[in-house]
DNA sequence: TTTAAAAGCTGACATATATCATAGTTTCCG
DNA sequence: CGGAAACTATGATATATGTCAGCTTTTAAA
């Protein structure tokens, strides 16, 4: 009781195409969702799978990736609370075409698809939300397109670490609040972990990264930027 | 009155987010639009214009592009008879984060972002075939990140030729329908335009393409197959 | 606490790709 | 037609990045 009126508060407040349900609509969907806690590193959904509803994040970080013939990870978006994840395969109905990997430790909330397909067909409102939502999405996969082909690894990583400021904050000591492995850094950019690891290193002796070991943040965001835009 | 028929036609076939318009609708659509003619290389419109509508392409070839920091473009998309473009500009009220080009010679509807906006909120089936196609749209945008950055750039211009074989064709003698310059194929592909030569020149000799100068065709499509692939 | 596994780090080297330079070809326009 | 401009081609060279290999540090598990 105490956590589907948690949920209903979060739909509202974090989520921004379910805010457009009615409030039958979102009674209904807190009949029928359940809630999960996901373990660092296990998997929502993997590539393939046939998906039966979306997960909204509550809490916790999640890495929506997929795996390429070579072998490596290719990270495509970090989901964070307030996000839904799957919709893109429920709406289309293929299966998933990407993995959902948890970050860190996580809380879903999983609404069965029909409670939100019969609102997509019912509810006009609803379903101008999520269209801006994907057109928003997809804005932002033509420039991460940009960037992937038009970029260095350097200015790539100095972007990386602006999206993780600007994304998911810092603690008070000005470390980033969300901790990536160098693997993971580097699969968000698409590069080879080693090369990841040797220009974070060069950042932090040339003063734009601060921090040892995981724990990192950044020291000189102007600097940073210009890198990044290619000054 | 001939055109304006052709047009309705030519909605109500190919083009499919249309295509859940009631026939109110389509009329409505009818009258307000306008067709323009677009020579090769003029601009429908450019990155950071306010789009007043959406263009759908009744022939032709459009790229959409966008202009990178280093001063050169990467093509996101080729745009083809009943595709839309600016759809999603029009959707977030954002302005154009792409540029329209012509590729060829393109006659082109103009629909009035009025005729669209207002079905989107009215009629749910159209806006959820919207929503399908950028559901759609938005996966190919992943694969793309994923092919740019795991892959090089000889299985990246193997693949744009597959592509160009699927979805524009062949003529009679198995040359590609749509010839693109090699610059143009260069930004496509995120590479540099002689690399993009020099790479052609190799599959010619390797037997997987053929022709000479601007036509090309595909002369071994198992082995350009199996390069994109990885084998 | 000890130990194994995972993550981080660094050097040496290989290689794909960009860049620069130059020249041959085609296309287009007056 | 003729000449300029755009496009295609190819070599030489530079450079960014990937790969392999060994090592240290941190993390997690027993």
């Amino acid at each position: 009781m105490d956590s589907e009126s948690r949920c209903e508060n979060c739909i509202i407040r974090q989520f921004n195409s379910l805010r457009a349900m009615s409030k039958d609509e979102l009674k209904n969907v807190s009949t029928k969702k359940t809630t999960k806690k996901i373990k660092k590193g296990e998997a929502l959904f993997e590539e393939g799978d046939k998906l039966k509803g979306v997960y909204c994040v509550r809490d916790g970080v999640s890495k929506l990736s997929k795996l390429s013939a070579n072998g490596k990870d290719q990270i495509v978006k970090l989901a964070t609370k307030g996000e839904v994840m799957g919709q893109r395969s429920v709406i289309s109905e293929e299966s998933a075409n990407l993995s959902a990997i948890a970050v860190n430790d996580m809380e879903v909330c999983f609404i069965p698809k029909e409670a939100i397909v019969n609102t997509l067909h019912k509810n006009p409102d609803f379903t101008y939300e999520v269209l801006r939502h994907m057109a928003h999405d997809l804005r932002e996969a033509d420039d991460v397109i940009v960037n992937m082909s038009q970029k260095t690894v350097k200015q790539r990583i100095a972007e990386a670490f602006l999206y993780l400021k600007n994304n998911f904050g810092e603690d008070k000591d000005g470390y980033l609040a969300l901790t990536l492995s160098r693997e993971d850094i580097a699969n968000v950019v698409g590069t080879a972990t080693e090369s990841c690891i040797r220009i974070i290193s060069e950042f932090k002796k040339e003063g734009m990264l601060k921090g040892s070991g995981k724990k990192l943040g950044i020291a000189d965001e102007k600097k940073l930027r210009d890198l990044a835009e290619g000054f």
